[in-house]
RNA sequence: GGUGAUGUAGCUCAGUUGGUUAGAGCGAUGGAUUCAUAACCCAUAGGUCGGUGGUUCAAUUCCACCCAUCACUACCA
């Protein structure tokens, strides 16, 4: 039975370059459609750039661009990327479409309908120098717990409290510098809390194989007991100036971009019914038996298994048959980093000259159907590379074809299809089949590498390089080379769904049309003429991927202005420098350098007050001299009454990055002992010996 | 600190619905071979299955606690 089954990639935004976490989803669908294909199924994969919203309008402003021209810019960079990596999309749209904007306007409208649109004033930070609403992220202030500078419009680095940009004190706007003032305005929500959205959304995310069971462990958090009622209501709407689509019959009011950006899902695959002439209803009427899957981080969950379906399903639309959701990328180990060289775009991977379906053949061997990260380490992707797919796999041909050329005129024989290793593919197809449709893509690699041992166990044992000597033994020669060639083509079906271009090669130098996933049960017919055989894959070389990581540090030197958060970076060189201190404890010395990265300061405690609502506690004013005054929140309740420290000196680090806590900003740390083990009970404040004055540096 | 995930050979990972000697690939070592992109083939070495307790006739597999790592979160700075 032919399945119809659309699928999507989450949009990328508009803003940003892929990089190799992007492809880890990019490719798993990518895997899974083309597997989808080749069965003979009709199978449409869809994609769009997501490019709506403030952060695309003001990237647009300071590049003296029109957003339009940013979107077109981005949206080629994108396209070409995801076909450098033979990621093979049916249509990659924009959600800057009329098709995603009728979409948008249909469903709200439907909401509208159905009584779960809601309006209702809000009061919100107003950039009288821009003449435009901000987001909370692009405003800054004091934080109204701690009074941290400096924070961010939604929460507080120093002391961790969460607020609204309305608390914040002395706000300013991260885009102008103005101070912004308090306006109403009149938003549009969509009532998810209506009990309705409730009901349904507890029905729909604990439904059958709908979500992994740790997705649907995390909505069950997300939405509550019973009668618990934890989901708000969800503000869809944003004021001009804004770029995105404007609310019908609200003039000046825009859709927020995370309600367009699923929708563009819909927008990008209408778009392709019009070039198809597929009948977009039969995939999204309420009792369409078309199967619509959506691949996904797992950061975006709570978007896809609680807005998008609760959405659709209000509307009078179909719901996703399945969210597939997955983890995170790592390489060797951590985060990807800018200043390790392992934040590596996927433009820059190619112009490195490393050949894509090396790293999709990584992805495929380490992916599953869990939300686990994945991790990129890059020895391993070297020699499992060039192990796995030049010394196994494309050996097979490599080693075989040769003698079938020269002796034979390229013709092959009869294949022996009770040969062992081909009773054994025959035997597990079915179960690495199962394992693509279960996106249990490592354990299908893991089959088929299985099986690519025991042809090179035929070749081995059949000697084909001894039979060409022998006079007589040309039938020999033939059938063992045929055998293996045969081999090596099945290999290249089961593998095509991961290496399509490589089985495209494979194809041309077998001589055959594109293969299908039913092309695993038969052989090559006697007589069949291959053609001479040409390197099918190079392998990986560790120079390139050196050059890789280098290319990726120089980058980032060269445009050091491109990072947008001066204080995530300066985060990061503390934290760098505090992960050196640690790294050192384990080895024997640190220099003199590393110590003196630590800005130790005489301070004197000008203020110590016990924090509301705080157990460990106390908040310090520190005086470090002609450095100024700082406030540090320190953990030392247990030990000393505030009004003790009051006037004392100490020793504090005064380039600790500063860190928001749900009380205020704390920016800097005090020295104090204690014993590791807690054998010996107390905290111990340094003091210096008299004659030390505040903002004295301690070395 | 809380919540969750992870912790199995040097590396990347399987696996164990609790039950004889715990697996694979890579890497290492030795051998064989020369058809093949120094690939392939055979063999060997290497693990107290993070630690400690508990349940059980039996635990790596179940439970508790602890440790480490990661993520999110936090009254750690």
């Amino acid at each position: 039975m032919t399945r119809k089954i659309l699928v999507t990639s989450a949009l990328p935004y508009a803003n940003g370059a892929i990089h190799l976490g992007h492809l880890v989803e990019y490719i798993q669908t990518d895997i899974w459609v083309r597997f989808q294909k080749m069965r003979g199924h009709e199978c449409w994969y869809v994609c769009a750039d997501d490019t709506h919203g403030t952060p695309i309008m003001l990237r647009a402003e300071k590049e003296g661009i029109t957003p339009e021209a940013l979107i077109d810019r981005v949206h080629g960079e994108h396209t070409r990327d995801f076909a450098g990596f033979h990621v093979g999309f049916d249509n990659y749209y924009t959600t800057h479409s009329e098709e995603t904007r009728s979409c948008a306007n249909e469903i709200y409208a439907r909401l509208q309908a159905a009584g779960l649109i809601d309006t209702r004033t809000i009061e919100q930070y107003y950039d009288p120098l821009k003449q435009m609403f901000l987001p909370d992220r692009f405003i800054k202030g004091e934080c109204p717990k701690c009074g941290a500078h400096d924070q961010y419009g939604d929460n507080c680095e120093s002391c961790g409290s969460a607020y609204t940009a309305n608390e914040l004190k002395n706000p300013y706007s991260a885009v102008s510098g103005a101070r912004p003032e308090l306006r109403q305005s009149e938003h549009f929500f969509f009532r998810l809390s209506d009990p309705r959205c409730q009901a349904f959304l507890r029905r729909w995310t604990q439904g059958e194989g709908r979500l992994q069971t740790e997705a649907a462990n995390k909505l069950q958090e997300w939405l509550g007991n019973e009668g618990d009622n934890k989901l708000t209501d969800w503000d869809i709407s944003r004021d001009s100036p804004y770029f995105g689509f404007e609310i019908p019959d609200a003039p000046g009011k825009y859709f927020y971009v995370w309600l367009d950006a699923p929708i563009g899902y819909m927008g990008a695959f209408r778009n392709l019914c019009a070039r198809e002439g597929l009948d977009f209803d039969a995939y999204w009427r309420p009792d369409s038996n078309a199967e619509l899957y959506h691949f996904i981080g797992k950061d975006i969950l709570y978007f896809h298994a609680l807005f998008w379906p609760a959405e659709l399903a209000h509307a009078g639309y179909r719901t996703p048959s399945k969210v597939f959701a997955h983890g995170f990328l790592t390489v060797d180990g951590a985060k990807m980093s800018k200043s390790r060289g392992t934040f590596i775009t996927a433009e820059s991977y190619l112009a490195q000259g490393l050949d894509p379906e090396w790293l999709r053949y990584y992805y495929a061997a380490k992916l599953s159907s869990s939300m686990e990260d994945i991790d990129l380490n890059l020895d391993d992707f070297i020699a499992r590379v060039n192990s796995d797919l030049v010394g196994k796999f494309v050996n097979i041909a490599s080693r075989s074809a040769g003698f079938i050329v020269k002796h034979f005129a390229g013709q092959l024989c009869t294949c022996d299809e009770s040969l062992p290793a081909i009773q054994a593919i025959r035997q597990r197809r079915a179960a690495i089949a199962d394992h693509y449709e279960a996106r249990e893509f490592g354990k299908a690699i893991r089959e088929i590498m299985a099986l690519t041992d025991l042809a090179n166990q035929y070749v081995d044992s059949v000697k084909p390089w001894e039979l060409a000597r022998q006079a007589g033994r040309e039938n020999d020669l033939q059938e063992a080379c045929s055998n293996a060639l045969n081999l090596f083509r099945l290999f290249a079906i089961l593998l095509k769904p991961v290496l399509p271009a490589l089985g495209a090669r494979a194809e041309a130098f077998l001589n055959v049309a594109p293969f299908v996933w039913d092309d695993s049960s038969t052989v090559l017919a006697a007589g069949h003429a291959i053609n001479a055989y040409r390197h099918l894959l190079t392998r990986v070389d560790k120079k390139q991927v050196d050059a890789l990581v280098e290319a990726s540090l120089e980058s980032l030197a060269a445009i050091p202005q491109a990072v947008p958060r001066a204080e995530q970076q300066e985060k990061a060189a503390a934290v760098a420098v505090a992960q050196a201190a640690i790294a050192t404890v384990a080895g024997p010395h640190l220099s003199i350098d590393d110590f003196l990265a630590v800005d130790l300061r005489i301070a004197r405690i000008s203020e110590a007050t016990r924090v509301e609502g705080a157990d460990k506690l106390v908040r310090l004013l520190l005086d470090i001299g002609p450095l100024g005054t700082r406030q540090v929140f320190a953990g030392i309740k247990a030990a000393y009454d505030p009004a003790t420290l009051v006037g004392r000196l100490t020793v504090m680090v005064a380039n600790l990055a500063p860190r928001k806590m749900r009380f205020g900003l704390s920016e800097g740390m005090v020295l104090a002992a204690s014993d590791p083990d807690g054998q010996t009970p107390g905290i111990f404040l340094l003091s210096p010996d008299a004659g030390a004055q505040p903002g004295m540096r301690v070395k």
